[in-house]
DNA sequence: CACACAAACGGAGTCCGATTCACCTTATGG
DNA sequence: CCATAAGGTGAATCGGACTCCGTTTGTGTG
């Protein structure tokens, strides 16, 4: 599918572009036009939909990259902290990168809560990141078993779509339920 | 505001059959449109946005309903259980919600992850249940004190955001990830 | 009962995005 | 340098929500 010959030139710098502009468009405007993403990358919106499939798609490819990189820090964390501590820590991260905009809260939210087959890659890895997080804490005995990354994951979810007020000061005592909850029955008490 | 003389019959009877169209056509169809509605409800689309300012209205209109019969449960509950049993029933009865129609679970997390306006009645009412559960369980030491009923909304708005093929079964380790998040340190030892 | 008229209705038309497509432009292999 | 296929363009199309105004109708009044 993806293995045609090299794309040409011109092309990879548009498709380039595009997903910069769509960044940054995004960043100031969840809802930005693809006129306007067109736009600021240089180009025509026949290209932009020569490059993404729909608008969606687009987005999508921007926070798949932004998650690829979070999805690096839960083996980062485990070197330095014990598990549970790690395990807080991505929490917290996680409602940073929320903050990133609106954008990317709609988008993690995507990811984790519906079956979109647009976010399906960046889905399964941050199960999988989760689960190493999950893994270590159990074999510590610090986080009770039986919960996989992706249920996690869903449950993560509900933080990534806060979009009110006081949403961060919510987001943090969410993360304090869920970090709890997961300890709660654990071999050894915290 | 709302204090106009009463509506003419006509009228009425056009309000309320758009509602129940409204009901029929969402749980049919999570993005049914104006058109369908309309016609379901056998009246022009002008009519319906005589009666409802958007699309949106209409339809915060109709899970306004379903979330008033939803919030009378905990002070039923209360009545029979003990306050942490209550607490995870209605946990369990949210889920049982959002599972009625895709729609429900969409306007569900609406009501709980943002501040859209025209779900402020809706919140506010399902807080206050919230609350009510929250106080009962902390006063028979059972429930950790410090968590509101808005920001249990907030962690809930992660279930009923949820549209993947496994949800239910997602739904039902969430609540009991929050359930024991929420009894995590309290005076008593569950 | 007939009238007046404000309230309510109908539905074609507007607006505003995303998406398409027929036709140009331009890398690039030979 | 050419041929040509990959790539680009942007006006046109499509699909929704929403608006507007001429027409119809319920209802209070004489």
């Amino acid at each position: 599918m993806s293995s045609s010959r090299p794309l040409r030139a011109d092309a990879r710098r548009n498709r380039e572009a595009l997903l910069v502009a769509a960044r940054e468009a995004l960043l100031a405007d969840e809802d930005a036009h693809v006129e306007e993403i067109a736009r600021r990358a240089g180009v025509a919106v026949g290209t932009l939909y020569r490059h993404f499939e729909t608008r969606e798609a687009l987005v999508a490819e921007v926070y798949r990259q932004e998650v690829a990189e979070l999805c690096a820090t839960p083996a980062r964390l485990l070197t330095r902290h014990a598990p549970d501590e790690a395990l807080r820590t991505f929490l917290l991260l996680l409602v940073e990168h929320a903050a990133v905009g609106r954008g990317m809260g709609e988008a993690l939210e995507s990811i984790m809560a519906t079956d979109s087959p647009v976010f399906d890659d960046a889905r399964d890895e941050m199960a999988r990141a989760l689960d190493e997080l999950l893994a270590a804490g159990v074999a510590a005995g610090l986080v009770r078993g039986g919960m996989s990354g992706r249920v996690v994951l869903r449950a993560l979810g509900g933080i990534c779509g806060l979009r009110a007020k006081g949403w961060k000061d919510d987001a943090l005592r969410i993360v304090t339920i869920l970090y709890d909850g997961l300890r709660y029955g654990a071999a050894k008490r915290g």
